[in-house]
DNA sequence: TTGTACGCGTTATCAT
DNA sequence: ATGATAACGCGTACAA
């Protein structure tokens, strides 16, 4: 279906004046009589003229599209979506979503789709299996923007906007010792994560400046979901010295072993502490409630399109751009033993 | 920045043919010596020669992408957007979102902004706030296609893929019933939304059909969120007869009400039962774990954009459909009584 | 099988 | 102030 749509020539020809002057007239340009201009405007009321805008991207060899590729849409993402989608609307661009649903065959896939739609460039957060980012080696050679977020990989070129993970995991991991916890474990993911790393990290390094040992069975490399956390959380129960506060590197982990210790019948914070990581709403929601790590996701994204759009602007050389931001610990029940 | 790519020009022009014989080889149109068509294919690939969408859309008069609004991105619109994508790409479409965040004015406005974008049409979950739908009146006389999901307003005219309200409330109550609660009261949104009073019919009727009265103070009309049904949780446990269960029409209500019902030390399901709607994923991970109807949002997103492509495709006189789920209810701790 | 020429709707350049 | 015309990159009747 669809029926053709006027066009300024439709209008030129009714009016009889030439194409030129009826776009001169309704992009305001000042050159115009006044007159004309407000008949042309008047009629193209008339008939709801919209102007076409694949016509104008033909020419001016724009989209004002923006690609977006996320993971998938959980709290974070859908939030830094968010101010991806604030900034580049006050820029005048569209946002085109596609989730890869942490798979890396999808995210190759989309990739081109996007770069297929007519987007000028890229903003990605890379899936979880990605290992290899080659694919995006052609948007480059496209020159097109090219803007990466929250999560990093070794060789991967592009302007950054990431959080300071390791700061995130060490001021949640010394607020657990000032809580009066010694034996804090870390549930993290695999081991080849840069994310979990950078968070082990901030861990490791938090046990350090309180002089307080860094044991290897308190480190678990286990999966995202809260399955494995359960389980996890269960062997550490196990042990001869079972922790007395938990760091998870994500919430769905933290809600695992929320529920293990739990179901133990052992008391939060008490007995054992949590602090998650993300800080999503249902943190707040249980009861008790849970201490976690918030990233400025809406900001996040905010700051990813600026990213963009500057470097659309600029001219031959851009230099890529790292932005990187601090997380900030929301302390709840699940971590406050001192009241 | 961004330099000129190369086009079937450049291609033709290297080559020494016509740019009609590169766009039929690239295209691999049967009427092509098979030596040429290498030729171009091998030269194409070898500059990494990417067809420009926008030409090719200028001509085609499409663009092959899908507008999408939605007031938010909780688990429902996420999992729909999902099958929209699903269905979108395996039709060769590329799907551009946008949130109106429940606000009418920015409904209105990205409204404006998606059409302008190129999108051939939209799939539209109205926002909670509105109650005008001329802004969509424009699209249709673009002829575009227009199918709204998960939310009706009276005189919206579109294809539908909607819920069964009804059905999911009553079969939600009904269980309530079958588990010996007797004093069921109703956590519902305010007086003049679609959503809320179809759930509110199926309320009724399960009491109808089970011989129950229905007392007016035992349905609630307040806000979506957490405390506004907390608040009217704990009315209700003042109340001299106070309910024996909660139907709340949205799972943040649930949780508000289990909240209440938490704290003032009752056990939930033995002293008051819950069921809430929606089946967000919080819903099984809190202890206890809480009932809740389930909407098949993956399908009704495919569904939308399903219907969407086949209007696209239509002729003349295209007559709008509507698709209509049904709900199940996912059974858990807050409300089995009987074991 | 291949080439020529025009059109898609708009903007930009150069005249008038 | 306005008009004619050539782009933008691609698809396609029509010719050859």
């Amino acid at each position: 279906m669809r029926s053709k749509l006027p066009t300024i020539k439709d209008i030129a020809k009714e009016l009889n004046v030439s194409v030129s002057t009826v776009s001169r007239a309704l992009r305001g340009m000042p050159e115009i009589n006044e007159e004309t201009r407000k008949r042309i405007v008047k009629y193209s009321e008339e008939i709801d003229y919209q102007p076409n805008m694949v016509a104008t991207s033909l020419v001016k060899r724009n989209s004002h599209l923006i690609g977006v590729l996320v993971p998938n849409m959980d709290y974070f993402f859908a939030t830094a979506v968010k101010g991806i989608d604030e900034a580049a609307m006050e820029a005048g661009y569209t946002v085109v979503i596609s989730q890869s649903n942490e798979s890396y065959g999808r995210e190759v896939a989309n990739t081109q789709r996007l770069m297929n739609s007519q987007v000028e460039g890229l903003i990605v957060s890379l899936s979880r299996e990605t290992q290899n980012v080659e694919h995006f080696k052609r948007v480059q050679r496209k020159q097109s923007p090219l803007v990466f977020f929250d999560r990093d990989f070794p060789g991967l070129e592009g302007s950054k906007v990431l959080l300071n993970n390791e700061l995130g995991a060490e001021t949640a991991v010394s607020h657990l010792i000032d809580q009066g916890c010694r034996r804090i474990a870390y549930l993290g993911g695999q081991a080849n994560l840069a994310i979990s790393n950078s968070r082990e990290k901030g861990y490791t390094e938090a046990l350090k400046k309180a002089g307080l040992e860094i044991k290897s069975e308190y480190i678990i490399h286990g999966e995202f979901e809260k399955e494995s956390a359960y389980n996890n959380m269960l062997d550490l129960l196990q042990l001869a010295e079972p922790p007395d506060a938990i760091f998870a590197m994500g919430d769905r982990m933290a809600l695992g072993a929320y529920k293990a210790i739990k179901e133990k019948g052992l008391r939060i914070p008490e007995d054992i502490a949590i602090v998650g990581f993300n800080d999503e709403p249902i943190m707040s929601m249980v009861s008790p409630s849970i201490s976690s790590v918030a990233q400025p996701a809406f900001e996040m994204g905010k700051m990813a399109a600026r990213l963009f759009i500057e470097q659309l602007n600029s001219q031959e050389g851009y230099k890529n751009r790292l932005e990187t931001f601090v997380p900030h610990l929301m302390i709840r029940e699940s971590s406050m033993k001192i009241k």
